[in-house]
DNA sequence: ACCCTGACCGCGT
DNA sequence: AACGCGGCCAGGG
């Protein structure tokens, strides 16, 4: 992964120290990568690189606690993922920020 | 009209 | 054929 344009780099980097039972979201990413804008970047890496990097894909979210992910089986799989690792889902499937967002430095 | 967000999608290597 | 890049910009609040 040498070859990779920095910002790809740290986005992985900081998507890989999301510990167990944290998540972080889309926007948080981008912004900590140096690229404020550039969720949607960190959408593609997520969506084309989580195996090739042994990415934990499933601590991101969106800036709304809410799942991303469309498709209903790795939807589930987010949440079944997560749910193992202690993060608790309200009824209509989101998470609570407040108490499970990491923020490794400040924002 | 402005600010924030986003599992995109088509192309070049 | 597969993989990485774009670092914007469309859509909603």
């Amino acid at each position: 992964m040498k070859s990779l344009q920095p910002f790809t780099k740290q986005v992985i980097r900081i998507i890989q120290n999301i510990p167990p039972g944290k998540v972080m979201t889309y926007g948080q990413i981008a912004r900590l990568a140096g690229s404020p804008r550039s969720a949607r970047q960190v959408v593609r890496i997520l969506h084309s690189m989580s195996e090739k990097h042994n990415l934990p894909w499933h601590r991101v979210v969106n800036s709304k606690g809410e799942i991303g992910i469309k498709e209903e089986e790795f939807f589930l799989v987010q949440i079944m993922s997560l749910e193992s690792e202690g993060v608790e889902f309200s009824k209509n499937n989101k998470i609570d920020l407040e108490l499970y967002q990491f923020t490794p430095f400040y924002n």
